[in-house]
DNA sequence: TAATAAAGTTAGGTTAATCTAACAAAAAAT
DNA sequence: ATTTTTTGTTAGATTAACCTAACTTTATTA
């Protein structure tokens, strides 16, 4: 069985990984993203490697295995399927359901995830529009595209945000924005991208930055 | 915060001190409970003492303080409260929740447990009978005896069970017996105890040992 | 191409939580 | 009142997961 910190960086490159176009990552951003040292992470780079969950060589590129694959699904359908659930039953904030998820995922039990997923009706995406694997790993793709590829006068439906931090979102629900509402997009400034936006008759001007991480359409 | 290993210490010293007549727990004792070496055990009240969660002097009793029995409870409200909701809304039986409780009891959100309170409607007692201690840290005592204290001819309602494990809880549903069903004692052998019940219709012949672990009326 | 910067590795150290083996104190039995 | 048993402590070792500081390799830039 894995250790919480082993799944915490199955999971860590399976993110970096599917960023990444080559499907590969380094010692250092996978070190950044875990908020350690690369000379920590060096040391696990071994051990997941003598475990067969990553394929690399001395100052070479890291890239999952098919198990290491398996297993960072794992995670991640657990943290989707937590996230979901407090969602959905307790209430919780889309910008709330993230900190406590990273605990929930851990948690040992095949069947306690089964019966989770069951209870809340075989769900296909989290609160952030993530897609949530199924129990045999089949993962829903979405066709989607960036609030910042839109076109003036055109009305889009929103599909998922790209950051989960709890202060984008916070913002991004301030404005009025929530999974599977609608945005009209009034105009673009093409000088730094500045668009003007309507939700539910609510206006808003939100920034380049802003519209790089609404997923659309 | 406290660590996953010194929120289990403290729930076994408050189960060993709560059954204990003097509220006091031994070394041994202890390291038994949590199936760890004695000198293990030793080093790690050095660390609860410091962080005053127990009284204790060498080669003396331990007892937990104010504090370290509001940590331990707030464990065991976290523990039934998971096991409440692993039972009714997952469909998990009353053998197999306790399992999975021991990990869910450690996550951290105060948030998190206040609100599957609500969702479960703030239930009093958990799947084995045992009182769930509110937010406030109440308890609600039930005035309960042993079904080894029961007379011949009489009936009686099953409060809770003694004994949480697996093999016992299995045991006793074989025979028929859940929480609130009602027992009826047909005879009692006073050589070895042996009792002769009916329940729902079903007869049994449980020992004596068995009859110390159901709790009624 | 040579210098510099970035990325990755190694050596050595810390802390929490465990262990075994040997020892000391307290309690129980003879 | 000794002896024996039980209980509790100490010393020293191990493992996982972290760190810093120094070093090496690879990539970028001048
Ligand atoms: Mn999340
Ligand atoms: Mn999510
Ligand atoms: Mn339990
Ligand atoms: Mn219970």
């Amino acid at each position: 069985m894995l250790s919480q910190t082993e799944e915490n960086y199955l999971k860590a490159l399976l993110k970096i990984t599917l960023d990444n176009e080559h499907g590969e990552a380094g010692t250092n951003e996978l070190a950044a993203s875990l908020s350690l040292k690369p000379a920590t992470v060096n040391d696990m780079l071994k051990k997941l490697k003598e475990k067969q969950f990553i394929a690399y060589e001395k100052y070479g590129k890291i890239t999952l295995t098919a198990l290491g694959k398996k297993y960072g699904w794992g995670i991640v359908r657990k943290h989707r399927l937590w996230e979901t659930f407090l969602f959905e039953k307790l209430d919780f904030s889309w910008d709330e359901v993230h900190e406590v998820a990273e605990q929930l995922e851990h948690i040992q039990s095949v069947k306690l995830i089964d019966k989770l997923d069951q209870f809340l009706g075989y769900p296909s995406f989290d609160p952030h529009g993530d897609p949530i694997p199924t129990h045999k790993g089949v993962v829903k793709i979405q066709y989607k595209k960036l609030l910042v590829d839109a076109q003036e006068n055109e009305t889009y439906k929103v599909l998922a945000v790209k950051d989960n931090s709890s202060a984008f979102l916070q913002y991004v629900a301030k404005v009025g924005i929530q999974l599977n509402c609608h945005i009209k997009v009034k105009s673009i400034q093409t000088f730094d991208g500045m668009m003007h936006i309507e939700v539910d008759g609510k206006k808003s001007t939100v920034s380049q930055k802003f519209a790089q991480n609404i997923f659309i359409e």
